[in-house]
Formats: C-alpha cells, structure tokens, sequence
DNA sequence: ATGAAAGCGCTAACAA
DNA sequence: TTGTTAGCGCTTTCAT
C-alpha cells in the first residue's frame, strides 16, 4: 500500500507537505509541488480517505435507513434516487443500511451509520416507535432526520409528510366528483402512511353518512399483485361501491386490472384514484387520478437540514397536491 | 466524544481490554465483562467505526458508481434495489457515488470508492471506455466489477449480459409470429445496452430482406415520454409496420399510448415488445411481452465476485430470457 | 487474563 | 515556506 510518506520521500520532502499541496491551502513553492505531483504520479498514490477523515473528524456521508426487504416498489426507488440525488448535490455520498423487519434491526442499523460518522443520517423506519426514535435523535452525536414521520420532541429533525391531510383532499375530491360509495384498499398493515390515509377515509365515509363497512375495504401491501387481488375480493363480496380508492399508485393499477378483468370499464362504471403520482399514471389507460407526494421535497429539506443550509422554511410538513387525471368520473 | 479510553477509565481497565470485550475474540474475565459492559452503559460509548475500519484496514462497504442524472426509471432503481440487497445479505453496506455525465466524473467516483477502501466496487457506467476501464480495473487495489460490460483483459472483473443476444431471440420470436416488418424504438444514443439490441435489430432485418430504413427507426431515452413521443414520430411517417420492439420496456409503455391515441388496437393491429421484463409489463393492457434481463443476477454474482464467495459458475455471461404476453400477436 | 505500547495514514499546531 | 511532532480511536503484538 502507498502511503503518504512514501510520495514525500519518493519526492524529497515531508509529509505535511504533500498534505498541504494535495489540499491546496497552504502556501507551497512552484517547483516543490511539482516534485509531488510528480512522485504522486511514480508511485500512484491514492490517499487513504478512511484516514483523513478519521483525522479531521469530518466525513462525506450520509446515512440512509430504509426497511428494504419491506418493499420494493417504484416508490422505495424514488426514496432511493431523490435521496442520492440531494446527497451529490451536495458533494455527500450516499450510505445505505437496511432496516430489514425489527426496530432492533433499525436501531443497529442507524447505530452503524451513527459509528460511521456520518455527516448525518435519514431514516424512514416501519418498526420503531416514534418515541424510541425521538430518544435516539435526541441522544444523537449527529444530526438524524426521521422521514415521513412527526417527531414529538424533535420536530425540527422530521420531514413529516401529512398522509391524513392528503387523503382528505382526495376524498372531498372524490365525494365532489359525485361518489359517496368508495371502497378502499389498504396498504400494508402497520404502516404509518396507511393509517392516516386510512382514518382519513373513515372520518369522511362517516361525514357522507356510510358506517365503516368491512365489505368496504380490502387489505393489500403496496404492490400491484396485492391490488389487482384485494381488488377481486371487493368485487366478489358483491361490495356497492362507485368508486375505489386504493393507498398508492401501484395498487390502484391493480385495480384496475382487476376490474377490466371483471367486465369493469374505469371510469365509466367505477372511478379509481391513487396516492404518490407514478410516473406511470400518466401512461395507464385509463391515465391515473392520484395525489402528487413530495418525496422530492422531502429529502431536499432532510439534506439541506442535516448539512445547515437550509432556507429557514419553518416547520416541515407538506401534505401533497392533486393531479386529476381520466380514472375518476362526474356521476349524478 | 466518548471514546474507548473512557470506557476503560470508567471501568478501571485498559483500552486493549475494553476492545477484547467487545470483539469477543479473545477471553475475558466475565467479572470484567460485566464492568465494561456496564461503564459502556454509562458512558453511552459508541464505537467509532472509522477508526476500527482503519485499523483493521477493511471496511463493510462495497461502492458502487452510477449515472444517475442519466436516467430515473424503474431500471435504475431496480438496480440499486438489487445491489443494496446483495451487499445486505453478505453483511455489507452499499455506499453509492454518482458517475454524472463525464468520463472524468466516472473516474473521479470510482476513485472515490477506492479511496474509501471499500471492499469492492461495482461501476455501471456510460462514459469510461471499456479500455480505460480495463486499464482502471488492472491497476486498482481493490476489487472494480463492471455491471452490463465486458472487459478484454480483467473478464473475471465484470458480469456481461450479452443484449445483442437476448435481441436476436427477440427477434427470433418476433419473426416466429409471422412479423417481418419491424420498427424498433431506440435507448439513449451512446448506450450499449441499446447499440447492442440495433445492432442485433438492423441484422436480423437484414436477413429477413429489409434494408436498414431510417424511417423505421425512432430515436428515445429509454423513459415512457420518450417511447410516447418516437411512437407518434413513426406513426407520422406513414411507415409500414406490423410490430414496433422497443429498447425497453418503459417506451415499449409509451409507444403503447401513442399506438392507442392513433386508433390502432395492440397488438390485433400492430404488436409491441420491450425488454427488462418490468413489473408493470404484467399490469399494463395488453399485458406485454418482453425479455427478462437478470439484473438480480447480475448483482449476486458481482458482490460474490467482490466478497470472493462465488460458486464458480465460470464466465459470467448472461443473456436473458423471453417473457411472452398479450402485446404480441401472430399474423398471417 | 490483562496492560503497555506501537502503529494504521492522515492533518494541523508549532517550530524552525 | 517547510519539517517535526502529536494526535485521531482503534486493534494487536508482546510482555507480564
């Protein structure tokens, strides 16, 4: 392995020169940073970036916390890409560890990242509690941001992206549209997204006067397949709906499927909308009515907050805006 | 910062045997044992992973290098997707460094990775020549897999899927279904997964009596839009076709809608097929015929390969095989 | 079974 | 302007 020192030798001089010519502060003579850049060349140094920044403390990471396993959608790779993206905009690299399927799964791995030293760390975490995880950014030697989740007592650490109040939207949407009778299908179990989008179609089911009806809604787990079945159920319970909301995109293609499949025209027969705008809604037949989610946004205030230079935007709460396509039709 | 020091301090034994308890290699007395653990506790000590990695002189990290701003579907997150799964199931991280949009930029992040002294890296690029890269790859420290490339003089440095071969069966197939008048939607222009399928395409026509025909070629990006957009281009050119391939799956989409928008039923009017064997091709109407590429493959064999764990399975040339859906149809 | 000390490759404060 | 030296936090001989 070449060193430091043997370009310093290889060049006549010491260590703390190359150092400085390789990091251009300082002020070195012409001639002798010619010398090292010539040795650096004879002897094809790399520098050891593991040392420097074990030496000056400072690294040029940021940690990124995802449930993998979990779920492999063209959603968690928009998580992903917006994610490198901010990250190299910054001049940061990105760092992934899974958070696999325990929240003692997510701690080691936020506790690997932490022990890295990383400039700061994201995690969009499933399992662990939002009370555990408020104790271990507040406990944290370096800035954590907890993804698409409200932090009680660190709300300047969470981009909380507002699930309950997007549904609203949608629904008052929907019931503007004409329907009353809209089924849902659910994302997987346990998720905090579902949940609000969930009690948001509740308390505005109720509102239209429906009771929570379990013919109503059909459990799925984010993917296509798990829509275009729930889907199927709902028709095979001989559920009265006219519309069908499902909790994300890739569901509601399901859906639709399935209701071709069952001699359903969308929307003539029965509206269909979705949340997360994929790019593909645009390109589905029919073309998808969805809610724009601003994952984007998200991880432009997650970076900008971990490396302090954000805009001062105040607190981070977005909800996401509507993109009404052809899936959902005026009745009545 | 606590560091080790403190912990021996507080738990009145020295640094080296803080470090025994810890790596668990060595024996120690469980009384003491119990009193680092215990000093850990109160110290709240959080191991200092860059300095371990730096002594130890290995890391759990493997690199890998792409060109994100080139391209945001569900392609490259598949990828990514695949490479963090791998590196996760040999416990490692997956630490990510964008190649851009230049030769130099592709070097600079692999120079990077290696200065990080990952453990490998994985390099999916679009500017380095294989030559230069070869060159890199037989001078680099480390262990540097080129994804979807081959390379002259390290093949054991790099997994080749061979796309002009999974397009000559493409074709073969198409052919077999009574389609000789073929137009072909084209990737990123300097791609070689797309130079590889023309190649494959133009041959193939050639040998069916159909001179290369400019008018039955459309240049995309390999994005839905673009497939959208090159479809409308051929359908203006009044040229005669029975069956557009596209590069991808993504514009094999787009041409879909374009197809439908001009009226024309898919595939009893003209068959579509891409290739990457997306998972909406099962979801899309008509559900769509493709070539399934072994990306998953493809990942396994590079992070085995870097972790000196694989099978022997010999050269690793993969080419792919064929997904048969509705979007084809025989004629004649 | 435990401690002392050297060393990993680098940067930065201090001297010269 | 350049060199000397002392760390950064850890692991790992080598003694004890």
């Amino acid at each position: 392995m070449i060193t430091m020192l043997d370009v310093a030798i290889c060049a006549g001089v010491s260590k703390a020169t190359v150092s400085r010519v390789l990091n251009g502060k300082d002020v070195v003579r012409k001639e002798i940073k010619e010398r090292v850049y010539k040795a650096i060349k004879e002897t094809g140094y790399r520098p050891n970036l593991l040392a420097q920044q074990m030496t000056t403390q400072k690294t040029s990471m940021i940690g990124l916390v995802i449930t993998n396993e979990v779920y492999n959608g063209p959603y968690f790779s928009t998580l992903f890409y917006n994610a490198a993206k901010y990250c190299e905009q910054h001049n940061h690299r990105l760092i992934f560890a899974d958070g696999k399927r325990t929240f003692e799964e997510e701690i080691y791995a936020i506790d690997f990242l932490v022990g890295m030293k990383c400039a700061g760390v994201m995690v969009y975490t499933k399992y662990l509690s939002a009370c555990k995880l408020d104790k271990i950014v507040s406990s944290s030697p370096i800035p954590i941001i907890a993804l698409n989740q409200k932090l009680e007592n660190n709300a300047e650490s969470s981009v909380f992206i507002n699930h309950y109040l997007g549904c609203l939207k949608m629904m008052d949407f929907l019931y503007g549209m004409g329907h009353s009778e809209i089924a849902y299908i659910s994302g997987k179990k346990n998720s905090r997204s579902n949940t609000a989008r969930q009690t948001a179609y509740l308390e505005k089911m109720a509102e239209y006067g429906r009771a929570a009806d379990n013919n109503m809604i059909a459990q799925g787990s984010w993917n296509m397949q798990s829509g275009y079945e729930a889907a199927k159920e709902l028709i095979n319970n001989n559920s009265v709906f006219t519309a069908i909301l499902a909790g994300n995109d890739d569901m509601a293609f399901g859906v639709i499927k399935a209701l071709k499949e069952a001699g359903k025209r969308v929307p003539e027969d029965i509206s269909v909308a979705g949340f997360d705008n994929a790019k593909m809604g645009n390109f589905f037949s029919p073309t998808l009515t969805t809610l724009d989610v601003p994952l984007e946004e998200m991880f432009r205030r997650a970076v900008e907050s971990i490396l302090d230079v954000h805009q001062d935007e105040g607190f981070s709460e977005l909800s996401g805006t509507l993109v009404i396509r052809e899936s959902v039709r005026k009745i009545n």
